[in-house]
DNA sequence: TACACTCGTGAAGGTACTTCACAATGAAGA
DNA sequence: TCTTCATTGTGAAGTACCTTCACGAGTGTA
């Protein structure tokens, strides 16, 4: 992988410096959260590879086929990357056949990415997947314990969105569109 | 960012192709754990290249903070990544200052990677905001919130480690020595 | 002493990212 | 209409991370 997270999955050794909350609940409950993070994403990540698809890829195959067929401007803007790199992930899917380019028929500047047969079936197993492994996580789990772990993950969310709205400017859910008056 | 995490935070749109589960509950959930570890990583990310620090040069750091000074071969299994990686990630972290390669004392091939100051405190500090961060997370949660947190993040961690056991080898907490009888 | 193995790195190559420059086009005002 | 300004996508150049292969230097052992 590559994710931050998988920096400190393991709980914290307790510098217990200045002594408050010596049993360290909190950073055992952020390791559970990192680790689950950091096993999502290596499930997910080899599960691409086997597909023919790289992360960054995967990402813009979801994106596409969230919006329909898109300029690689707006696929920039989804993804919070440059255009030019947008020009270059689009290359290695056209070359491994999961999207062509089609002109743009009222802008003769712009392209419109659109999926060829291969990456509509891509993108649709990426959904199916995502059902299923939800399915594998949740399924099964008493109403009260699912309900207790959404619960506590509203809360985190919340005050994860707060903080990094806090310490940069907003675009809370990471793919939103930047907006300001 | 670039992890695939950010793939699909948001909620499948429910193609309800054989009807069961129609609300989606699971769907959901599985975005909020997406949205928190993206969150989660942008965080930690963008607070690293504030301290002149990389992603997995990050991590390279923590691990050395964890196991004092190392060989490149040890990190190199520590971080699972090549033994040449390691040498280029070294380079990088000696070019800015936070370690140095001293000799090896027993092993004349081998070097030990060793902190600087600088590198001293930036792992010091990592380790702080490791702390500080857990504590935003879950300070002032009501026990009971907190505890079905956790409860819930229990099972999906173990439902999460066996299901990538089961696809390829163990290796549970992707930071393990690997190790085959 | 000879053999096999280990440590770190050069060489070569791939992907993902950035900024800067620029030609083609579009859009809107004088 | 003609000029001006903004936008679209891409070439060029550069960085970081990562891999495999090859290899010289050093270790350990029979």
């Amino acid at each position: 992988m590559k994710s931050l997270l998988e920096v400190r999955a393991k709980g914290m050794p307790m510098t217990d410096r200045d002594g408050q909350d010596a049993d360290d609940r909190f950073g055992a409950a952020l390791g559970q959260v990192l680790e689950v993070a950091i096993l999502i994403n290596e499930d997910m990540t080899k599960g691409l590879a086997r597909d023919g698809l790289t992360e960054p890829r995967a990402h813009l195959v979801w994106e596409l086929s969230q919006r329909g067929p898109s300029t690689q401007r707006v696929l920039a803007d989804a993804l919070r990357v440059s255009p030019r790199n947008i020009t270059g992930l689009i290359d290695g899917l056209v070359a491994t056949g999961f999207v062509t380019r089609e002109p743009h028929p009222s802008d003769r500047r712009a392209t419109l990415v659109t999926f060829t047969e291969q990456g509509t079936r891509a993108a649709a197993k990426m959904a199916a997947d995502h059902r299923e492994f939800a399915e594998l996580l949740f399924a099964g789990m008493s109403d009260a314990q699912f309900d207790g772990l959404v619960a506590g993950l509203d809360v985190v969310l919340a005050r994860l969105r707060a903080a990094v709205a806090a310490a940069w400017g907003d675009s809370t859910t990471s793919d939103e569109e930047v907006e300001r008056p």
